[in-house]
DNA sequence: TTTTTTATTAATCATTTGTTTAATTCATAT
DNA sequence: ATATGAATTAAACAAATGATTAATAAAAAA
């Protein structure tokens, strides 16, 4: 994503991609150095000198990861010309196509954001979620008696819940049901259409 | 809990409290054996002496861990003298209590659960959820017309989402809604009443 | 009490791990 | 072609870490 613009050199691409795959799938801790040099073929040495530390390595994919994440939300839910619903169903359809792509993101996001407090979230600080025109049109619903009158936020963590967690627990559901890697991906799919009507039901009177 | 009735000495149990408390907060990679051995106020040694093995102990706490929080979700699913709607209720509030009281454990789960694929999860193999006594209220309900048909693991599914997914992403929540660690609480004990109501409508005719 | 088993301790070992150094190769500009 | 700086490498260092050992203390059994 590179913000800021930054420019990586191939080597430091080679270094910043093994590393991302490698912590996002094991963590910070039980990723180690030799590992990423491994995976990136480079040497060893490589990696401090151009990224200093393994830690400053970590926190650099793990912004540019975050931000990506969030970037996409912020992005639908200000959308000026899309309805209520319609950008219920695309945050519902990039997300799970995200996970699905890649599935060890949503678990990685929420064990690093639990380490790492405050700095990193900067995105949601702003007022691009809280304050977003998703939320307009929901308040404005509600004003029309269309929806029922419930907490935002509580509106904003039931949409998140219902598109992540069946990842961050895809092992659970896929013991509970005896799915496959596929019946599982084709169990998201579903959810896609699922979830914006869900939530209708749940915030209409 | 003592699967099997194991009995545990004073020493055993004062390493085992220690280290699941470093285990949850910080996973198993993160944690050293010293920091164990200090919390505990036990000598190094007498970890590898009871247990073998870090790997071992952390063995041991993650069964013991997994099955309680498991246990609560299969004996209040297979009530016979309890409604679908009050099984919601209870679910919901037991689940919200215990994660109020202990943060770190809806993450650990689900992370180890990732890595640990097949041998821990003997109680969701079983017939104790997707064949309990709530999935067969929920299909007679469908029989009446009272109900919309939808899969039952999406049902379940949903049902954990909304119960355990806020407790996972709390730092998003936080931040997003500016909230202080009691609010989040507030919000979720909000939640236990909010969350039954939201499935209903979800399979509502 | 004496013996035997169990529990506890300090010290040490062998690896692993993040990082650095010093030498070498490569690319670019003069 | 040569000089200069950047990129790459193999080797090594120091600290941390999981585990073991051998000695001692405490408890239980005789």
């Amino acid at each position: 994503m590179n913000i800021g613009s930054v420019k990586y050199s191939d080597t430091e691409i080679k270094i910043k991609d093994a590393a991302k795959f490698l912590f996002l799938k094991k963590g910070f801790s039980a990723t180690t150095t030799r590992e990423i040099a491994k995976e990136s073929n480079i040497n060893l040495a490589l990696l401090n000198y151009y990224f200093t530390s393994k830690r400053k390595l970590f926190e650099i994919i793990m912004l540019e990861t975050i931000f990506d994440f969030f970037s996409k939300m912020v992005e639908v839910y200000n959308d000026e010309k899309t309805t209520l619903e319609e950008k219920l169903k695309l945050t519902s359809s990039k997300y799970i196509d995200m996970m699905i792509a890649e599935p060890h993101l949503p678990t990685f996001i929420v064990n690093e954001l639990k380490n790492n407090p405050s700095s990193l979230l900067k995105i949601l600080k702003g007022k691009m979620i809280m304050e977003s025109k998703l939320i307009d049109q929901y308040n404005d619903g509600v004003k029309k008696g269309i929806y029922k009158k419930i907490e935002p936020i509580h509106f904003v963590t039931n949409i998140l819940s219902l598109i992540v967690f069946p990842f961050i627990s895809s092992p659970i559901i896929i013991k509970m049901k005896k799915l496959s890697g596929k019946e599982f991906n084709e169990m998201m799919n579903e959810r896609k259409k699922l979830i914006p009507k869900w939530i209708i039901q749940m915030i209409k009177k």
